[in-house]
DNA sequence: TCTGGGGTCCTAGGACCC
DNA sequence: TCTGGGGTCCTAGGACCC
């Protein structure tokens, strides 16, 4: 989906259209009504605060603003700009109209977050023709009739290629790629556009030479496993090459969930204690509710902490038995917590729920084993959620 | 005045087991 | 005075993605 949650503000704001718009930030800046109906808006102009810019509307891209970007650096580049709080939900109701419409026409869909899908055009009748033009047309008409909104897509071999390609042509794109296209549209491109090359596998490239994904296809595959190691070094050469063998996954069950928070100073664990306890607790609260509301219990608890320094550091616990309710997350939490120096002042604090099983299964569970593993936390072995499940 | 929040996957060492 | 060869689980950190 192109810009897609400046976008979906776009439908909710129209006067904003055309207009420098930024989405981010943490507190709430509601467009005020004014008594004559004209809607007033909060620019980045004197913003103050750590929010960044989760996505930006094409005029403010060309102003230079992007996503990931810290608010205040944005505020510099636009201070124009209208900056909007972000709203998951209207967000999360458009991502499923979208996904619904593309489903209609293509059922094999696989979801890769709240506004990216790779679809299996392979059964979809017609979509055989024309290189797949016109049903990616099809699509691209679907999503606009069910939502309003543009998006873009490219129709490919595989979905290494389908996904560089959808950014050939932002927005409201259009890409027919195929094998034959490799050495003149996908070589000249920096080896960055590769799903898989980030920012630290780019800079390593770039120290060697390798530059485009073209540089990274012609260098020698034992000398890429002897610089980036024996996966990520064979990983590299084929996906320069454009394969990719991966089929499209239709179905996944959550490895984790987690809840962090960035204060809006740096908070000391002496000093701000009660403040820390306080937000700790909420974050474990917010974890449990999480958990409930979609039926699971976790094995393994654990923290993740930001320092002032941005240094980063994660503590986590297997416990005897899965938990849900936010005393036992507190609990746990609370054990990973006394694991760490917190001499430092703290910029952001986490909770994470890993091993997730289904708490339903947690019912025909039999007595949990006795024997305390040496790591296990002394915990009772049996802890009842909110909603009364065992 | 830097740098959010929610995820996945990989690596690597140590404990432990057969 | 020499210490195999598998395997799994747990923990910590890091790269990467949306």
């Amino acid at each position: 989906m192109d810009a897609f949650y400046a976008s979906v503000e776009l439908l909710r704001y129209p006067d904003l259209r055309g207009h420098a718009v930024v989405i981010g930030g943490g507190r709430d800046r509601q467009p005020a009504l004014q008594p004559d109906g004209t809607r007033r808006y909060a620019t980045l102009r004197h913003y103050v605060g750590r929010g960044v810019v989760t996505t930006c509307t094409y005029e403010a891209r060309a102003l230079g603003v992007h996503s990931a970007m810290g608010l205040m650096k944005a505020a510099r580049l636009a201070p124009d700009a209208v900056l909007l709080p972000v709203d998951f939900d209207e967000y999360r109701l458009y991502s499923r109209r979208f996904k619904e419409a593309v489903q209609r026409i293509a059922p094999q869909i696989e979801d890769r977050g709240i506004d990216e899908i790779y679809i299996d055009l392979s059964e979809v009748p017609g979509a055989q023709q024309d290189a797949g033009a016109s049903a990616a047309r099809a699509l691209k008409d679907a999503v606009y009739d069910a939502t309003g909104l543009r998006c873009s897509i490219a129709v490919a071999p595989n979905k290494l290629l389908a996904k560089i390609g959808s950014e050939l042509d932002k927005p409201d794109g259009l890409t027919l790629l195929t094998e034959a296209d490799l050495t003149t549209r996908i070589w000249p491109l920096a080896a960055r556009k590769v799903n898989g090359i980030g920012p630290k596998a780019a800079e390593k490239l770039a120290g060697v030479g390798l530059h485009t994904i073209g540089d990274v296809a012609a260098a020698d595959p034992p000398w890429l496993i002897a610089h980036f190691g024996r996966s990520y070094g064979a990983w590299l050469h084929a996906a320069a090459h454009g394969r990719d063998e991966r089929d499209l996954v239709t179905h996944s069950e959550p490895k984790s969930i987690s809840r962090e928070t960035t204060f809006e100073r740096d908070l000391h664990a002496v000093h701000d204690r009660n403040t820390l306890s306080g937000l700790f607790t909420r974050l474990c609260e917010r974890l449990a509710s999480d958990l409930q509301r979609k039926g699971y219990a976790a094995q393994t608890l654990g923290i993740k902490l930001r320092f002032d320094d941005f240094k980063r550091v994660s503590r986590d616990v297997t416990l005897p038995t899965p938990i849900a309710d936010a005393r036992a997350i507190r609990r746990a939490a609370g054990s990973c917590l006394k694991r760490v120096d917190l001499s430092r002042r703290l910029r952001l604090i986490g909770v994470r729920a890993t091993g997730l099983v289904p708490s339903v299964a947690l019912l025909s569970v039999p007595t949990p084993a006795p024997i305390a593993h040496k790591r296990q936390v002394d915990l009772p072995f049996f802890s009842a959620s909110n909603d009364g499940t065992v």
